[in-house]
RNA sequence: GCCGAAGUGGCGGAACUGGCAGACGCGCACGACUCAAAAUCGUGUUCCUUCGGGAGUGUGGGUUCGAUUCCCACCUUCGGCACCA
């Protein structure tokens, strides 16, 4: 053993070690309980960051203690290689996407391996590979067949600089920028495959079985923005039918007119010749307008007049039809009712545009609403008022049936059969197709005859061409490869035409942690024998970035997979913990172009992987993160080093003989010990900053207590021992080293147990009591732990700054909290 | 506008259940070692102070013997959604 840490030397010795004696290979053991925890794979971008290392190595510590408390851990790790930055790559320097995919692969499976993380690399999946993508394209095919999948015309997202359509989920802010480049995306009409996600909206909404942050589930409940209300049929006076939705129908009575969306198909049918040419001329200006002009809130109201009545079914009011860039094709039904007097909207239009706004929901102990003098909706609570048979009805702030007076209607519209209790969601369906080469390819056939048909399972995979052109038109490359897509039908074997779009690579990673168990499987997408021991994922870490994407695709993955027969149980990942991010030392998001990315590969070779991953779990509370310092880190680095010391210096070392070393070892045990009640703690809580502070304290104690002639002793054994067994999860090598060189244990560490705390070891023989006057600490008194009520108060009493600070009075009343203090109040 | 999270020394942060605010580390200051520096080690480090003490966890109130912690109102920052009918 060198007097020098030197980690240069270890790390790569037990790296090696480790991986040719296949320390962390998980295998399905029934006799033994599992905990498969995941980390968010990466994308192969050809340089592992700071932030990788942020989110892998405290997950990998927290992995190696379920391991060490006696759970039977899986840690996989791949590479979501699919994807844009290839083709872009492939662009710019002339080499073809799987080169460049494969080749950062290789670079990248260095990186990691030199975190000294537990992966399970026989478990390695790579979403680019035939053989993992084979099942990709057989899981859309399942999705197809149960009618999961579809193909429909739709105004969807194209970003310009992507050259591709994205899902809503990447589309971002206020100014509807493309998440991956920052373009804003265009909309454009095209024939497009979506997933039928909003048919598990309500199931998503349920996260009863989940232990995720709530922030995520907020999002995610923001996202499938549920609102509950009622369909209900109008009819124009020619009589077309024209539905709308609503969360108000205990307003129907107040609706005055009715607001389409410019592009609703019934808008030319109900316009009338003579407002025919303002009519277009809105349209045309609508569909001018880009999405952001449109939606921009604080725009005043535009419509106009189409000429056109209909009836309102509920008291057969003609009521005129009007168009209005505010109701929004995208969501419901394009069509609303409006009531001027209850929803502010409306009301600002009907005062703009001179329409009837007629209260139908009066506050109660208020004077009459009166529509010709209001000055704004009036959206509270109240009693129906000029509602035919619901005049009296209670109206309360409750949403949907939980709202006697919208029961009430919802029921009698049933009834009456002129419309229905009804749920809407903001989340669409997911758009999964991409004008791109680098992805899994769609496996259909189009035949002129037969439609749309899966590519027949037995001829899986639909292999990407090697030898395409990357023109970025918008179009996929696949469509210009002079023979890929040409094939026969497979129904009735006349030539057919492929699908040239390949899938949305968030498809890949909704079931990775599936392939993770199998790799190499090639009757199905996993073995069902893997499946149903390691199933389903207990702990999930990554960024919060995905809430929105991933990880509602994922859980629509699993849900549909199951509805199929192929998965099991109601959720595939029960424990998620959100890591934040690492910032530049200017407190910016690292970039390129900002010149503030701290390289991961230096900071190794200069301090070595634990102090990396000691530093990064110390520097910051793990969910927040915060920006880098570069002076931080010689916290960690000092530390390991003075760990090494100390083990170096006193490892064989006997006691002396003479000397009492009671009281030492007494005060050292329970340290030690306590040290180690709240490191299990922290490991449980995800606490990572705390437990490296708690290491650090107990190294100060250990200090102490050698200088206190503690060294050699029973008691210092057992800490030497305990401390690195705390170490082996952060500090996998130090610890690996010092087990083996230091104390002359058995290889290997992270084969032990992870230890119990001795409860008696950490009692307190005596206990410092905190002497408060009225609130003020005004002295302390040092009693025995197991000291009575009484002899506390006197003690406490007694005590010189309390005496000073009585001033002579009585006291009114003494508190006295066991352990903790006595507060006198005068 | 709506929803959510967070405000603690010069900095990152700690404080278990309402009970010593500032653990641990960075930085800084002083000291030791050194010809000197780096490294290392030691001591100190919330602010004010007449050295008795006083103030202090975004602001203002409240509950309590006692509040970073609970309640109310407000301010600021960050994130998400946003004409969603």
């Amino acid at each position: 053993m060198t007097p020098q840490y030197d980690p240069a030397t270890i790390e790569p010795k037990w790296q090696k070690r480790w991986e040719t004696d296949g320390l962390y290979n998980a295998d399905v053991d029934p006799s033994r309980p599992k905990h498969y925890a995941l980390t968010m794979l990466p994308y192969p971008s050809g340089d592992l960051h700071i932030g990788h290392w942020y989110a892998m190595t405290p997950s990998d510590a927290r992995a190696r203690y379920m391991r060490m408390k006696g759970y039977n851990v899986m840690f996989p790790m791949g590479f979501d290689a699919f994807g844009l930055p290839a083709e872009g790559a492939a662009i710019k320097r002339n080499i073809h996407p799987k080169e460049w995919t494969y080749a950062n692969i290789e670079r990248m499976r260095v990186q990691l391996r030199s975190m000294g993380a537990m992966f399970d690399w026989r478990r390695e999946a790579i979403s680019s590979d035939p053989k993992y993508y084979k099942w990709t394209e057989w899981f859309f095919i399942q999705l197809f067949k149960h009618g999961l999948a579809y193909r429909a015309l739709a105004a969807v997202d194209f970003c310009p600089s992507c050259n591709t359509t994205l899902a809503r989920e990447q589309v971002w802010g206020e100014d509807r920028h493309c998440e991956r480049c920052g373009t804003p995306v265009v909309k454009k009409h095209l024939e497009q495959w979506f997933f039928r996600i909003t048919d598990y909206a309500d199931e998503l909404l349920d996260f009863s079985s989940l232990d995720w942050p709530e922030r995520v589930k907020t999002l995610q409940t923001n996202w499938i923005g549920r609102s509950e209300g009622a369909s209900v049929v109008f009819h124009t006076e020619d009589g077309d039918p024209m539905e709308i939705f609503t969360t108000r129908p205990d307003t129907l009575w107040g609706a005055t007119f009715m607001v389409l969306a410019p592009e609703h198909p019934l808008v030319d049918k109900v316009t009338s010749d003579e407002y025919r040419e303002q009519v277009e001329a809105y349209k045309l200006q609508a569909s001018r307008q880009s999405d952001i002009e449109r939606e921009a809130v604080d725009k005043e109201k535009t419509g106009v007049f189409t000429g056109g009545y209909a009836i309102n079914p509920v008291n057969k009011a003609r009521i005129p039809i009007w168009i209005a860039d505010y109701v929004l094709m995208t969501y419901g039904t394009g069509a609303i009712m409006a009531v001027p007097a209850h929803d502010q909207r409306d009301f600002e239009f009907a005062r703009k545009y001179d329409l009837e706004i007629i209260p139908v929901i009066q506050p109660e102990g208020e004077p009459d609403l009166d529509g010709a003098t209001m000055e704004e909706a009036y959206i509270g609570p109240g009693v129906m008022v000029n509602s035919g048979p619901f005049n009296g009805t209670r109206v309360t702030d409750a949403k949907g049936r939980k709202n006697p007076g919208i029961a009430a209607v919802i029921d009698w519209l049933e009834e009456q059969g002129i419309g229905r209790e009804d749920v809407n969601y903001r989340l669409h369906d997911w758009l999964i197709s991409r004008q791109r080469y680098w992805g899994a390819p769609i496996p259909m056939i189009y035949c002129q005859e037969c439609g749309w048909n899966p590519v027949p399972e037995d001829e899986l995979p639909v292999l990407l061409p090697d030898d395409v052109e990357w023109r970025p038109t918008g179009e996929s490359p696949l469509k210009f490869h002079p023979t890929w897509k040409h094939t026969t039908c497979p129904e009735c074997g006349k030539p057919a035409e492929r699908e040239t779009d390949t899938m949305d690579t968030f498809m890949c990673s909704s079931w990775y942690h599936l392939r993770y168990l199998s790799p190499d499987y090639d009757q199905g997408p996993f073995d069902p024998k893997e499946y149903d021991y390691w199933m389903p994922v207990d702990t999930y870490t990554g960024g919060i970035e995905h809430a929105t994407m991933h990880l509602i695709y994922t859980r629509f993955f699993h849900k549909a997979g199951r509805d199929m027969g192929i998965m099991k149980g109601p959720e595939p990942m029960i424990q998620l913990r959100n890591q934040g991010m690492v910032l530049g030392e200017d407190s910016e998001k690292m970039s390129k172009s900002r010149g503030n990315v701290v390289a991961p590969d230096e900071l190794v070779k200069r301090y070595g992987a634990d102090t990396v991953r000691a530093y990064l779990m110390f520097f910051a509370r793990w969910d927040q993160g915060g920006p880098w310092d570069s002076k931080g880190i010689g916290g960690p680095a000092r530390w390991l080093k003075r760990v090494w010391a100390l083990f170096h210096e006193t490892a064989g070392e006997q006691p002396a003989p003479e000397g009492d070393t009671a009281a030492v070892e007494r005060r050292l045990r329970r340290k030690v010990h306590q040290t180690l009640r709240s490191v299990t703690r922290d490991f449980e809580e995800f606490q990572f900053n705390t437990i490296v502070s708690s290491l650090m304290e107990l190294l100060n104690e250990m200090q102490k207590a050698r200088e206190q002639g503690a060294v050699g002793t029973a008691a210092w054994k057992e800490a030497l021992e305990l401390y690195l067994l705390m170490l082996a999860p952060v500090t996998p090598h130090i610890a690996e080293e010092l087990w083996a060189e230091a104390l002359g244990k058995p290889y290997s560490i992270h084969n032990q147990s992870w230890p119990q705390v001795d409860e008696e070891a950490t009692r307190e023989d005596e206990i410092v009591l905190i002497v408060q006057v009225n609130g003020k600490v005004r002295d302390r008194v040092t009693v025995p732990a197991d000291v009575s009520e009484a002899d506390a108060k006197a003690a406490a009493l007694a005590a010189e700054g309390a005496q000073r600070f009585m001033d002579g009075q009585q006291p009114r009343k003494v508190i006295y909290v066991p352990g903790r203090l006595v507060n006198i109040v005068v």
